[in-house]
DNA sequence: CTGTGTGCAAACTCTTTGCATAAGT
DNA sequence: ACTTATGCAAAGAGTTTGCACACAG
């Protein structure tokens, strides 16, 4: 974790440290500043609001996380900093990988003059009524909100 | 026009009317609520911020209109409701459509007891130095924000 | 020691809301 | 008439910033 820290040139200081073990510690995850807080607020002398917006501000400019697109509200962080997608549950307000093997090749080219920094790309789902609850999976056939 | 928004079961008054001319006269849209309320704002009389505000919210409601996930900030609001992509020039904050031919087939499952409500893609584009301003067009190939 | 990070509160930006007035049907 | 929309200003959510103090290198 230190390591993870200096490599990014980061100082290390306690708040730091703690903000990258809750991010790091446990694998990958997607937080907000928010949660993270929260998160962070059941121990001692915990991090300020303040320190974790701009701690996670620090780690996506380090590129130790992402920021993730997401409608208007709030800002997620990915731990995952490689190229994946997401599932969005809009209920739950919750933030899922969906597994590399189910992402289909993308192969679109950037008008000329510009390169691509970036795709994001987010499935909202919805949680289907109990009774349909063992329904097969649906497809999402290039349909953006439909 | 008027009958659009008649058929979504809105009022006609003058400021949705406004509203629904700038952003439906000129074809497909990408705005921002303060860029609307900016371009509403050299005409007389025009609806104040929040009427806009209100405004673009009842039109998602109606589906009029679609909601973008986009990068904290603002909420932008798309005037082709369909299936499509976008790319986001970040430093112009430009906003606009994929052309359907450069869409690839997507075909990811949802998981069981969810069905897909939303597919958002945005690919961020970044202006090249004006030395590879001709440059052959990069590729995306299955790569978000490497 | 020196410079950077932290905490707090206040500032800021974007968006929503409450309430009185205006306008549509 | 009755109901819904509008405008304004004020409130609200999320995020950033300024400044004094603390701490890592």
């Amino acid at each position: 974790m230190r390591e993870k820290l200096e490599q990014a040139g980061l100082r290390v200081t306690r708040q730091r440290m703690m903000i990258a073990d809750l991010l790091f510690a446990k694998g990958d995850r997607h937080v907000t500043a928010e949660a993270l807080y929260a998160e962070a607020s059941v121990i001692p002398y915990p991090p300020s609001l303040a320190t974790i917006y701009n701690t996670l501000r620090d780690f996506a400019d380090k590129g130790l996380v992402r920021e993730i697109a997401l409608y208007g509200g709030k800002v997620w962080f990915d731990t995952q900093t490689g190229p994946h997608f997401h599932f969005y549950l809009e209920d739950r307000e919750e933030l899922f990988d969906i597994p590399e093997a189910l992402i289909p090749s993308f192969d679109i080219p950037a008008p000329a003059g510009m390169r691509i920094a970036g795709i994001d790309v987010v499935i909202k789902l919805e949680r289907l009524p109990e009774s349909m609850n063992v329904a097969a999976p649906e497809s999402a056939t290039k349909r953006p909100n439909p």
